[in-house]
RNA sequence: GGAGACGUGCCAGAGCGGCCGAAUGGACUUCACUGCUAAUGAAGGGUCUGGGUUAAACCGGACCGGGGGUUCAAAUCCCCCCGUCUCCGCCA
Protein backbone atom coordinates (compact mmCIF):
# COMPACT_ATOMS: atom_id res chain seq x y z
CA UNK A 1 0.00 0.00 0.00
CA UNK A 2 1.46 3.54 -1.09
CA UNK A 3 1.67 6.12 1.09
CA UNK A 4 -1.60 8.10 2.17
CA UNK A 5 0.06 11.46 3.20
CA UNK A 6 1.69 11.67 -0.56
CA UNK A 7 -1.27 10.61 -2.19
CA UNK A 8 -3.31 13.72 -0.23
CA UNK A 9 -0.61 16.41 -0.89
CA UNK A 10 2.07 14.73 -3.57
CA UNK A 11 -0.18 12.77 -6.08
CA UNK A 12 2.11 13.89 -8.92
CA UNK A 13 4.93 11.52 -7.52
CA UNK A 14 2.64 8.42 -7.98
CA UNK A 15 1.46 9.80 -10.86
CA UNK A 16 4.86 9.71 -12.59
CA UNK A 17 5.47 6.21 -11.08
CA UNK A 18 2.64 5.24 -12.81
CA UNK A 19 3.27 6.49 -16.46
CA UNK A 20 6.70 4.57 -15.56
CA UNK A 21 4.83 1.50 -14.99
CA UNK A 22 2.45 2.01 -17.93
CA UNK A 23 -0.47 1.53 -15.75
CA UNK A 24 -3.71 3.07 -16.21
CA UNK A 25 -4.15 6.80 -14.81
CA UNK A 26 -7.89 5.86 -13.84
CA UNK A 27 -6.29 4.28 -10.98
CA UNK A 28 -4.94 7.26 -9.24
CA UNK A 29 -7.74 9.11 -10.26
CA UNK A 30 -10.15 6.74 -8.47
CA UNK A 31 -8.01 6.39 -5.50
CA UNK A 32 -7.97 10.17 -4.77
CA UNK A 33 -11.53 10.38 -5.35
CA UNK A 34 -12.62 7.65 -2.67
CA UNK A 35 -10.19 8.54 0.02
CA UNK A 36 -11.40 11.79 -0.21
CA UNK A 37 -14.85 10.46 0.36
CA UNK A 38 -14.19 8.66 2.54
CA UNK A 39 -12.24 11.06 4.69
CA UNK A 40 -15.44 12.97 4.83
CA UNK A 41 -17.64 10.45 5.25
CA UNK A 42 -15.47 9.42 8.34
CA UNK A 43 -15.84 13.28 9.49
CA UNK A 44 -19.31 13.20 9.58
CA UNK A 45 -19.47 10.10 11.44
CA UNK A 46 -17.36 11.70 13.87
CA UNK A 47 -19.19 14.73 14.18
CA UNK A 48 -22.09 12.89 15.13
CA UNK A 49 -20.53 10.36 17.55
CA UNK A 50 -19.08 13.15 19.52
CA UNK A 51 -22.77 14.92 19.78
CA UNK A 52 -23.90 11.83 20.86
CA UNK A 53 -21.05 10.62 23.77
CA UNK A 54 -21.69 14.67 25.08
CA UNK A 55 -25.54 13.11 25.41
CA UNK A 56 -24.46 9.91 27.17
CA UNK A 57 -22.67 12.26 30.15
CA UNK A 58 -25.56 13.93 30.56
CA UNK A 59 -27.39 11.29 30.55
CA UNK A 60 -25.22 9.05 32.92
CA UNK A 61 -25.82 11.86 35.30
CA UNK A 62 -29.47 12.77 34.92
CA UNK A 63 -31.62 11.74 38.04
CA UNK A 64 -33.88 8.98 37.37
CA UNK A 65 -37.03 11.02 36.92
CA UNK A 66 -35.22 12.89 33.77
CA UNK A 67 -33.51 10.34 32.56
CA UNK A 68 -36.10 8.38 30.31
CA UNK A 69 -36.82 12.10 28.85
CA UNK A 70 -33.13 12.25 27.60
CA UNK A 71 -33.23 8.85 26.50
CA UNK A 72 -36.00 9.55 23.74
CA UNK A 73 -34.59 12.31 22.63
CA UNK A 74 -31.35 10.60 21.89
CA UNK A 75 -32.62 8.02 20.21
CA UNK A 76 -32.72 9.76 16.35
CA UNK A 77 -29.70 10.81 17.33
CA UNK A 78 -28.39 7.25 17.74
CA UNK A 79 -29.67 6.24 14.29
CA UNK A 80 -27.87 8.62 12.29
CA UNK A 81 -25.09 7.35 14.57
CA UNK A 82 -25.08 4.28 13.12
CA UNK A 83 -26.03 4.88 9.84
CA UNK A 84 -23.30 7.50 9.52
CA UNK A 85 -20.69 4.75 10.77
CA UNK A 86 -21.94 1.96 8.15
CA UNK A 87 -21.38 4.44 5.60
CA UNK A 88 -18.29 5.26 6.46
CA UNK A 89 -16.98 1.66 6.99
CA UNK A 90 -18.06 1.42 3.28
CA UNK A 91 -16.55 4.62 2.04
CA UNK A 92 -13.24 2.64 3.43
CA UNK A 93 -13.70 -0.26 2.13
CA UNK A 94 -13.80 0.94 -1.16
CA UNK A 95 -11.24 3.68 -0.86
CA UNK A 96 -8.97 0.99 0.67
CA UNK A 97 -9.36 -1.47 -2.40
CA UNK A 98 -8.82 1.88 -4.72
CA UNK A 99 -5.73 2.22 -2.58
CA UNK A 100 -4.29 -1.08 -3.38
CA UNK A 101 -4.68 -1.10 -6.66
CA UNK A 102 -2.08 1.47 -6.98
CA UNK A 103 1.62 -0.36 -7.08
CA UNK A 104 4.44 1.25 -5.24
CA UNK A 105 5.95 4.01 -6.27
CA UNK A 106 9.18 3.43 -8.32
CA UNK A 107 12.62 4.47 -7.05
CA UNK A 108 14.75 6.97 -9.36
CA UNK A 109 15.98 5.33 -12.33
CA UNK A 110 14.51 2.51 -12.70
CA UNK A 111 14.09 2.15 -16.72
CA UNK A 112 11.07 2.72 -18.44
CA UNK A 113 9.34 0.32 -20.48
CA UNK A 114 8.15 -3.19 -20.38
CA UNK A 115 10.10 -6.49 -20.11
CA UNK A 116 12.40 -6.18 -22.81
CA UNK A 117 13.43 -2.29 -21.74
CA UNK A 118 15.91 -3.79 -18.73
CA UNK A 119 19.10 -2.75 -18.45
CA UNK A 120 22.17 -4.50 -18.08
CA UNK A 121 24.28 -3.72 -15.02
CA UNK A 122 27.07 -6.03 -15.86
CA UNK A 123 28.34 -9.04 -17.09
CA UNK A 124 30.58 -11.43 -15.13
CA UNK A 125 32.08 -15.08 -16.53
CA UNK A 126 32.71 -16.76 -19.91
CA UNK A 127 30.39 -18.29 -21.98
CA UNK A 128 31.84 -21.30 -22.40
CA UNK A 129 32.78 -22.92 -25.71
CA UNK A 130 32.22 -26.66 -26.37
CA UNK A 131 34.23 -28.61 -28.44
CA UNK A 132 31.19 -31.14 -28.56
CA UNK A 133 27.67 -31.02 -28.86
CA UNK A 134 26.77 -29.79 -25.24
CA UNK A 135 23.94 -31.57 -23.53
CA UNK A 136 20.91 -29.81 -21.73
CA UNK A 137 20.52 -30.35 -18.24
CA UNK A 138 17.61 -32.84 -18.41
CA UNK A 139 19.62 -35.32 -20.54
CA UNK A 140 22.63 -34.85 -18.11
CA UNK A 141 20.37 -35.06 -14.99
CA UNK A 142 19.12 -38.38 -16.68
CA UNK A 143 23.06 -39.92 -17.36
CA UNK A 144 23.53 -38.79 -14.13
CA UNK A 145 20.36 -40.85 -12.03
CA UNK A 146 19.83 -37.05 -11.09
CA UNK A 147 16.23 -36.08 -12.38
CA UNK A 148 13.65 -38.33 -13.15
CA UNK A 149 10.93 -36.42 -15.11
CA UNK A 150 8.88 -39.42 -16.14
CA UNK A 151 8.16 -40.76 -12.71
CA UNK A 152 7.64 -37.40 -11.39
CA UNK A 153 4.80 -37.14 -14.14
CA UNK A 154 3.33 -40.39 -13.38
CA UNK A 155 2.98 -39.63 -9.43
CA UNK A 156 1.90 -35.84 -9.55
CA UNK A 157 1.40 -35.36 -13.37
CA UNK A 158 3.58 -32.61 -15.91
CA UNK A 159 6.11 -30.50 -14.29
CA UNK A 160 6.62 -32.62 -11.39
CA UNK A 161 9.93 -34.55 -10.80
CA UNK A 162 11.82 -36.57 -8.50
CA UNK A 163 15.75 -35.19 -7.75
CA UNK A 164 17.61 -38.42 -7.00
CA UNK A 165 20.85 -39.22 -5.81
CA UNK A 166 23.45 -36.79 -7.11
CA UNK A 167 20.28 -34.95 -8.23
CA UNK A 168 19.22 -34.76 -4.81
CA UNK A 169 22.50 -34.34 -3.14
CA UNK A 170 23.08 -31.53 -5.05
CA UNK A 171 19.95 -29.72 -4.36
CA UNK A 172 20.85 -29.59 -0.63
CA UNK A 173 24.42 -28.57 -1.20
CA UNK A 174 23.29 -26.05 -2.68
CA UNK A 175 21.14 -25.00 -0.14
CA UNK A 176 23.71 -25.30 2.40
CA UNK A 177 26.35 -23.59 0.87
CA UNK A 178 23.87 -20.60 0.38
CA UNK A 179 22.79 -20.82 3.87
CA UNK A 180 26.14 -21.18 5.31
CA UNK A 181 26.46 -17.94 3.16
CA UNK A 182 23.40 -16.28 4.79
CA UNK A 183 24.46 -17.15 8.04
CA UNK A 184 28.00 -15.55 7.62
CA UNK A 185 26.28 -12.64 6.93
CA UNK A 186 23.78 -12.48 9.89
CA UNK A 187 20.68 -13.54 8.57
CA UNK A 188 18.60 -15.89 10.77
CA UNK A 189 17.30 -19.34 9.39
CA UNK A 190 13.70 -19.66 9.30
CA UNK A 191 11.81 -22.79 8.01
CA UNK A 192 8.54 -21.37 7.17
CA UNK A 193 4.98 -22.77 6.68
CA UNK A 194 3.95 -22.94 3.34
CA UNK A 195 -0.12 -22.91 3.71
CA UNK A 196 -1.28 -19.85 5.08
CA UNK A 197 -4.37 -17.93 5.63
CA UNK A 198 -5.97 -15.81 3.34
CA UNK A 199 -5.59 -12.68 4.70
CA UNK A 200 -1.91 -13.46 4.84
CA UNK A 201 -1.84 -14.15 0.99
CA UNK A 202 -4.06 -11.02 0.64
CA UNK A 203 -1.70 -8.42 2.75
CA UNK A 204 1.68 -9.65 1.28
CA UNK A 205 -0.25 -8.97 -2.63
CA UNK A 206 -0.14 -12.20 -3.63
CA UNK A 207 -3.83 -12.67 -4.62
CA UNK A 208 -3.85 -9.45 -7.43
CA UNK A 209 -3.14 -10.16 -10.57
CA UNK A 210 -1.40 -13.16 -9.97
CA UNK A 211 -4.48 -15.07 -8.06
CA UNK A 212 -4.42 -17.55 -10.55
CA UNK A 213 -0.83 -19.09 -10.25
CA UNK A 214 -1.41 -19.56 -6.85
CA UNK A 215 -2.35 -22.77 -5.66
CA UNK A 216 -5.41 -22.19 -3.39
CA UNK A 217 -7.28 -25.45 -0.84
CA UNK A 218 -10.86 -24.31 -0.69
CA UNK A 219 -11.79 -27.24 1.92
CA UNK A 220 -9.32 -25.42 4.42
CA UNK A 221 -9.24 -21.97 2.83
CA UNK A 222 -5.69 -22.29 2.98
CA UNK A 223 -2.93 -20.70 -0.14
CA UNK A 224 0.43 -22.82 -0.83
CA UNK A 225 2.61 -20.07 -1.30
CA UNK A 226 4.85 -19.97 -4.22
CA UNK A 227 7.71 -18.30 -1.95
CA UNK A 228 8.88 -18.16 1.26
CA UNK A 229 8.54 -14.09 1.00
CA UNK A 230 4.77 -14.80 1.93
CA UNK A 231 5.52 -16.07 5.31
CA UNK A 232 8.73 -13.72 5.89
CA UNK A 233 6.23 -10.54 5.16
CA UNK A 234 3.12 -11.67 7.63
CA UNK A 235 5.99 -12.63 10.33
CA UNK A 236 6.32 -9.16 11.62
CA UNK A 237 2.70 -8.34 11.06
CA UNK A 238 1.40 -5.77 13.39
CA UNK A 239 4.77 -5.28 14.86
CA UNK A 240 7.23 -2.80 16.04
CA UNK A 241 10.27 -3.94 15.55
CA UNK A 242 13.50 -2.75 16.83
CA UNK A 243 16.03 -1.72 13.86
CA UNK A 244 18.24 0.42 16.23
CA UNK A 245 20.97 -2.36 15.85
CA UNK A 246 20.88 -2.38 12.27
CA UNK A 247 18.35 -4.94 9.70
CA UNK A 248 16.74 -7.72 10.95
CA UNK A 249 17.32 -10.04 8.30
CA UNK A 250 16.29 -13.78 7.94
CA UNK A 251 16.99 -16.25 5.34
CA UNK A 252 14.10 -18.86 4.97
CA UNK A 253 13.87 -21.46 3.36
CA UNK A 254 10.75 -23.31 1.78
CA UNK A 255 9.42 -25.25 -0.69
CA UNK A 256 7.53 -23.27 -3.30
CA UNK A 257 4.15 -24.00 -5.22
CA UNK A 258 2.91 -22.69 -8.17
CA UNK A 259 0.82 -23.28 -10.86
CA UNK A 260 1.64 -22.06 -13.54
CA UNK A 261 -1.14 -20.57 -15.42
CA UNK A 262 -0.73 -19.41 -18.68
CA UNK A 263 2.85 -20.87 -19.07
CA UNK A 264 1.35 -23.84 -21.29
CA UNK A 265 4.29 -24.88 -23.83
CA UNK A 266 6.49 -22.81 -22.23
CA UNK A 267 9.77 -24.56 -20.70
CA UNK A 268 8.40 -28.02 -21.10
CA UNK A 269 11.50 -29.79 -20.74
CA UNK A 270 13.39 -30.46 -17.68
CA UNK A 271 13.25 -28.53 -14.29
CA UNK A 272 12.88 -25.07 -15.52
CA UNK A 273 9.49 -24.17 -14.71
CA UNK A 274 7.84 -26.74 -12.63
CA UNK A 275 5.17 -26.70 -9.83
CA UNK A 276 7.21 -27.63 -6.75
CA UNK A 277 10.81 -26.73 -6.03
CA UNK A 278 12.84 -25.43 -3.38
CA UNK A 279 14.24 -22.31 -2.46
CA UNK A 280 16.26 -20.12 0.30
CA UNK A 281 15.24 -16.66 0.47
CA UNK A 282 16.85 -13.56 1.74
CA UNK A 283 14.30 -11.44 3.66
CA UNK A 284 14.99 -7.62 5.05
CA UNK A 285 13.44 -5.29 7.61
CA UNK A 286 15.29 -2.47 7.60
CA UNK A 287 14.73 1.56 7.90
CA UNK A 288 13.89 3.12 4.89
CA UNK A 289 17.11 5.48 4.13
CA UNK A 290 18.62 2.11 4.49
CA UNK A 291 16.65 0.05 2.01
CA UNK A 292 18.66 1.18 -1.36
CA UNK A 293 22.33 0.42 0.36
CA UNK A 294 20.39 -3.13 1.69
CA UNK A 295 19.18 -3.66 -1.85
CA UNK A 296 22.88 -3.38 -3.18
CA UNK A 297 24.37 -5.72 -0.55
CA UNK A 298 21.06 -8.69 -1.10
CA UNK A 299 22.25 -8.06 -5.14
CA UNK A 300 26.09 -8.63 -3.89
CA UNK A 301 25.58 -11.68 -1.93
CA UNK A 302 23.45 -13.39 -4.85
CA UNK A 303 26.67 -12.77 -7.24
CA UNK A 304 29.17 -14.06 -4.52
CA UNK A 305 26.86 -17.34 -4.87
CA UNK A 306 26.46 -17.55 -8.36
CA UNK A 307 30.89 -16.87 -8.98
CA UNK A 308 31.28 -20.04 -5.97
CA UNK A 309 29.35 -22.28 -8.57
CA UNK A 310 31.11 -20.69 -11.70
CA UNK A 311 28.15 -19.41 -13.14
CA UNK A 312 28.33 -17.04 -15.92
CA UNK A 313 25.89 -14.35 -15.94
CA UNK A 314 24.70 -10.60 -16.28
CA UNK A 315 22.93 -8.80 -13.60
CA UNK A 316 19.83 -6.46 -15.13
CA UNK A 317 18.15 -3.64 -13.72
CA UNK A 318 14.22 -4.74 -14.49
CA UNK A 319 12.29 -2.08 -16.05
CA UNK A 320 9.43 -0.30 -14.56
CA UNK A 321 6.75 -2.11 -16.28
CA UNK A 322 7.90 -5.45 -15.40
CA UNK A 323 8.29 -4.91 -11.37
CA UNK A 324 5.64 -6.87 -9.46
CA UNK A 325 3.55 -4.36 -7.80
CA UNK A 326 5.20 -4.31 -4.44
CA UNK A 327 8.58 -3.51 -5.77
CA UNK A 328 10.31 -0.27 -5.78
CA UNK A 329 13.06 -1.77 -7.97
CA UNK A 330 14.19 -4.75 -9.02
CA UNK A 331 17.50 -6.16 -9.82
CA UNK A 332 17.17 -9.82 -11.73
CA UNK A 333 20.69 -12.15 -12.25
CA UNK A 334 20.38 -14.57 -14.80
CA UNK A 335 22.61 -17.26 -15.56
CA UNK A 336 23.92 -18.30 -19.07
CA UNK A 337 22.37 -21.75 -20.54
CA UNK A 338 24.69 -23.29 -22.95
CA UNK A 339 21.80 -25.57 -24.72
CA UNK A 340 19.13 -22.34 -24.93
CA UNK A 341 22.20 -19.77 -26.04
CA UNK A 342 20.49 -17.55 -23.38
CA UNK A 343 20.38 -15.75 -20.19
CA UNK A 344 17.78 -17.68 -17.77
CA UNK A 345 16.58 -16.02 -14.26
CA UNK A 346 17.88 -17.39 -11.06
CA UNK A 347 17.35 -14.87 -8.75
CA UNK A 348 15.50 -11.61 -8.39
CA UNK A 349 15.81 -9.02 -5.54
CA UNK A 350 13.35 -6.51 -4.76
CA UNK A 351 13.24 -2.95 -2.64
CA UNK A 352 9.79 -2.86 -1.63
CA UNK A 353 10.48 0.16 0.53
CA UNK A 354 7.13 0.38 2.96
CA UNK A 355 4.98 -0.15 0.32
CA UNK A 356 4.39 -4.29 1.83
CA UNK A 357 5.12 -3.06 5.84
CA UNK A 358 2.24 -0.46 5.80
CA UNK A 359 -0.63 -3.15 4.89
CA UNK A 360 1.07 -5.67 7.00
CA UNK A 361 1.44 -2.84 10.03
CA UNK A 362 5.15 -3.52 10.23
CA UNK A 363 6.73 -0.45 11.69
CA UNK A 364 9.65 -0.02 13.78
CA UNK A 365 10.67 3.62 15.88
CA UNK A 366 11.72 6.34 14.23
CA UNK A 367 14.73 8.47 16.94
CA UNK A 368 11.89 10.73 17.70
CA UNK A 369 10.11 7.28 19.10
CA UNK A 370 7.23 7.43 16.46
CA UNK A 371 6.38 4.49 15.06
CA UNK A 372 6.93 4.83 11.16
CA UNK A 373 6.23 1.70 8.29
CA UNK A 374 9.97 -0.21 7.90
CA UNK A 375 11.27 -1.03 4.61
CA UNK A 376 11.39 -4.62 3.23
CA UNK A 377 13.49 -6.39 0.77
CA UNK A 378 13.56 -9.97 -0.40
CA UNK A 379 16.08 -11.38 -2.48
CA UNK A 380 16.67 -15.42 -3.86
CA UNK A 381 19.52 -17.04 -2.52
CA UNK A 382 19.53 -20.55 -4.09
CA UNK A 383 17.23 -22.42 -6.11
CA UNK A 384 16.40 -25.85 -7.28
CA UNK A 385 16.24 -24.00 -10.73
CA UNK A 386 20.12 -23.65 -10.14
CA UNK A 387 20.59 -26.94 -10.54
CA UNK A 388 20.19 -25.83 -14.70
CA UNK A 389 22.64 -23.90 -14.80
CA UNK A 390 24.79 -25.67 -13.13
CA UNK A 391 24.78 -29.26 -15.14
CA UNK A 392 25.15 -27.22 -18.49
CA UNK A 393 27.61 -25.07 -17.61
CA UNK A 394 30.08 -27.46 -15.59
CA UNK A 395 29.57 -30.40 -18.11
CA UNK A 396 31.93 -32.94 -19.99
CA UNK A 397 31.89 -34.66 -23.21
CA UNK A 398 31.37 -37.74 -21.62
CA UNK A 399 28.23 -36.68 -19.33
CA UNK A 400 29.99 -36.38 -16.36
CA UNK A 401 30.01 -32.97 -14.83
CA UNK A 402 32.59 -31.17 -12.68
CA UNK A 403 32.02 -30.00 -9.13
CA UNK A 404 32.85 -26.74 -8.29
CA UNK A 405 35.38 -26.08 -5.08
CA UNK A 406 32.91 -24.56 -3.21
CA UNK A 407 30.01 -27.41 -3.26
CA UNK A 408 32.48 -30.54 -2.89
CA UNK A 409 32.85 -30.23 0.82
CA UNK A 410 28.81 -31.04 0.90
CA UNK A 411 29.07 -33.68 -1.75
CA UNK A 412 31.56 -35.67 0.07
CA UNK A 413 34.46 -34.04 -1.52
CA UNK A 414 33.04 -35.04 -5.16
CA UNK A 415 35.00 -33.06 -7.85
CA UNK A 416 33.09 -34.99 -10.44
CA UNK A 417 29.86 -36.38 -10.72
CA UNK A 418 29.82 -39.51 -12.99
CA UNK A 419 26.82 -41.15 -15.19
CA UNK A 420 25.32 -44.07 -14.09
CA UNK A 421 25.43 -47.13 -15.94
CA UNK A 422 21.81 -46.89 -17.82
CA UNK A 423 20.74 -50.66 -16.14
CA UNK A 424 20.50 -48.77 -12.81
CA UNK A 425 18.59 -45.97 -13.25
C1' G B 1 -12.60 -36.66 17.83
C1' G B 2 -15.12 -35.51 23.02
C1' A B 3 -15.33 -32.06 27.52
C1' G B 4 -13.99 -27.56 29.71
C1' A B 5 -11.30 -22.86 30.72
C1' C B 6 -9.37 -18.51 28.85
C1' G B 7 -7.88 -14.34 25.32
C1' U B 8 -7.41 -6.75 28.56
C1' G B 9 -1.65 -1.95 27.70
C1' C B 10 5.84 -3.82 27.23
C1' C B 11 4.84 -8.14 30.89
C1' A B 12 1.79 -10.04 34.92
C1' G B 13 -3.06 -9.21 36.35
C1' A B 14 -8.14 -6.59 38.20
C1' G B 15 -12.43 -4.92 35.91
C1' C B 16 -20.41 -3.52 38.79
C1' G B 17 -23.67 -2.09 31.12
C1' G B 18 -22.51 4.54 32.13
C1' C B 19 -17.79 7.53 37.23
C1' C B 20 -12.91 2.64 32.31
C1' G B 21 -8.21 4.08 27.67
C1' A B 22 -8.92 1.02 31.69
C1' A B 23 -7.18 -0.58 39.05
C1' U B 24 -2.75 -2.78 41.06
C1' G B 25 2.18 -4.86 40.61
C1' G B 26 6.62 -5.28 37.65
C1' A B 27 9.61 -3.39 33.70
C1' C B 28 10.76 1.32 31.35
C1' U B 29 11.95 6.90 31.08
C1' U B 30 12.96 11.44 33.81
C1' C B 31 13.99 13.89 38.39
C1' A B 32 15.58 13.71 43.60
C1' C B 33 18.71 11.17 47.20
C1' U B 34 23.42 8.28 47.85
C1' G B 35 30.93 8.80 46.44
C1' C B 36 29.30 4.89 42.16
C1' U B 37 25.88 0.79 41.67
C1' A B 38 21.90 -1.06 44.41
C1' A B 39 17.93 0.51 47.44
C1' U B 40 14.36 4.48 48.28
C1' G B 41 11.03 8.62 46.99
C1' A B 42 8.46 11.58 43.17
C1' A B 43 6.67 12.18 38.33
C1' G B 44 5.61 10.22 33.39
C1' G B 45 4.18 6.92 29.54
C1' G B 46 0.04 3.00 24.51
C1' U B 47 -1.60 2.65 19.22
C1' C B 48 -4.23 4.65 14.96
C1' U B 49 -6.63 8.92 13.25
C1' G B 50 -9.41 14.11 12.10
C1' G B 51 -9.06 19.37 13.18
C1' G B 52 -5.57 22.99 14.95
C1' U B 53 -0.36 25.22 15.51
C1' U B 54 5.94 27.33 12.49
C1' A B 55 6.20 23.59 16.32
C1' A B 56 3.52 22.80 20.67
C1' A B 57 -0.62 23.68 23.64
C1' C B 58 -5.45 22.43 22.64
C1' C B 59 -10.31 20.11 20.81
C1' G B 60 -12.49 15.45 18.57
C1' G B 61 -13.00 10.01 16.95
C1' A B 62 -11.48 4.85 17.19
C1' C B 63 -8.91 0.69 19.55
C1' C B 64 -9.65 -4.30 25.74
C1' G B 65 -8.12 -11.51 20.03
C1' G B 66 -11.21 -10.58 15.04
C1' G B 67 -16.18 -9.79 13.01
C1' G B 68 -21.37 -9.04 13.72
C1' G B 69 -25.61 -7.97 17.16
C1' U B 70 -28.59 -6.00 21.58
C1' U B 71 -28.69 -0.89 23.99
C1' C B 72 -29.48 6.08 24.55
C1' A B 73 -24.66 3.79 26.21
C1' A B 74 -20.53 -2.50 25.61
C1' A B 75 -13.87 -4.48 27.93
C1' U B 76 -18.50 -5.85 30.53
C1' C B 77 -24.61 -9.00 27.59
C1' C B 78 -25.64 -12.33 22.91
C1' C B 79 -23.91 -14.88 18.23
C1' C B 80 -19.99 -16.41 14.78
C1' C B 81 -14.79 -16.94 13.79
C1' C B 82 -9.58 -17.26 15.17
C1' G B 83 -6.03 -18.51 18.82
C1' U B 84 -4.11 -20.48 23.60
C1' C B 85 -4.36 -23.85 27.71
C1' U B 86 -6.18 -28.31 30.58
C1' C B 87 -8.40 -33.21 30.74
C1' C B 88 -10.10 -37.77 28.07
C1' G B 89 -9.77 -40.66 23.61
C1' C B 90 -7.11 -41.77 19.02
C1' C B 91 -2.80 -41.65 15.69
C1' A B 92 2.31 -40.92 14.41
Amino acid sequence: MIDLSVLRNNPDVIATSQTARGNDPQILADAIAADSAWRSAQAEFESYRAEQNQFNTRVKTASKEERPALIEQVKELAAKVKAAQAAASEAEAVAKAAVYKIENVIEEGVPGGGEENFVTLRTHGEKPEFDFTPKDHLELGELLGAIDMQRGAKVSGARFYFLRGVGAQLELAIMQLALNKALAAGFIPLITPTLVKPEIMQGTGFLGEHADEVYHLPQQDLYLTGTSEVALAGYHADEILDLSDGPIRYAGWSTCYRSEAGSHGKDTRGIVRVHQFNKLEMFVYTTPDQATAEHERLVAWQEEMLKDLGLSYRVIDVAAGDLGSSAARKYDIEAWIPTQNTYRELTSTSNCTGYQARRLATRYRTESGKPAPAATLNGTLATTRWLVALLEIHQRADGSVAVPEALRPYLGGQAVLQPETAGKR
